[in-house]
DNA sequence: TTGTTCATACGAAATATTTCCTACCTTTGA
DNA sequence: TCAAAGGTAGGAAATATTTCGTATGAACAA
């Protein structure tokens, strides 16, 4: 299923922060995103068990959610969904897009340099 | 302002074909992506052209659209805030996510190192 | 014990997005 | 001429997503 982009900033706090309950979800929410209540997380990140997204651990008072799939496994499906129909499948060119205007750092060119070196 | 996913669909005609009219893009859509209605599509382009999104020449009974904004400067602006809202902003953390499992073509990973090296 | 705090559940409203029906106008071909 | 084909406009329904109020129960401190 295909997280919606409220589900994926909760996925990011549960991918940085590991397993965690409602409450520390909704209180990082609010300090790094943005205003929220907590039966607004708490309501999301039960649709989010409902739909398999996360599941969660009731065995004590506080749930304690964690993401279903690994955090890798669901960034390369987002990742090549966006390079399919952004750019028609071609990472090259999305590569080249994200370079062709941006200054990067020389560091993070080299890094990647380094990277595709390895992959031969 | 942000396109919908829909509205990113019918930008990709736009973009690929040039400026066009309603009925084209409702035909390519079915052709290439889904069943759509005429009326569905017409719709969706004039709310686009509320938003902004896309400008039309009214001059002729069919109206012919074209996006208001450059392709390349609108994929770039979604680009970046893929890679701000998935990556933290590092490029090259994306760039190792696509590589790292994909299989790519040997074109296309010497296409890449062409280019970055013609980065410096 | 008892009231305050903090947890979940859940309905439902508010928004955003998508879809399509229908009215009405223009063009075109028989 | 006039019916058929094809165009736009716009309302409204259908869906999807997001938000939050409120009921209810457990934990805890006074």
């Amino acid at each position: 299923m295909e997280p919606t982009k409220s589900e994926l900033e909760i996925l990011q706090v549960l991918w940085q922060h590991g397993p965690s309950t409602v409450r520390f979800v909704n209180d990082t929410l609010n300090e790094e995103k943005r205003a929220v209540q907590y039966s607004s997380t708490l309501k999301l990140m039960q649709i989010m068990t409902d739909k398999g997204i996360v599941t969660r651990d009731e065995s004590s008072m506080k749930h304690v959610y964690s993401p279903a799939e690994e955090e890798g496994k669901t960034k390369t499906k987002l990742l090549e969904r966006f390079v399919d129909s952004m750019y028609n499948g071609s990472a090259s060119s999305l590569v080249m897009q994200l370079f062709g205007n941006k200054s990067t750092s020389k560091e993070e060119l080299d890094e990647i340099k380094d990277f595709l070196k390895k992959l031969d």
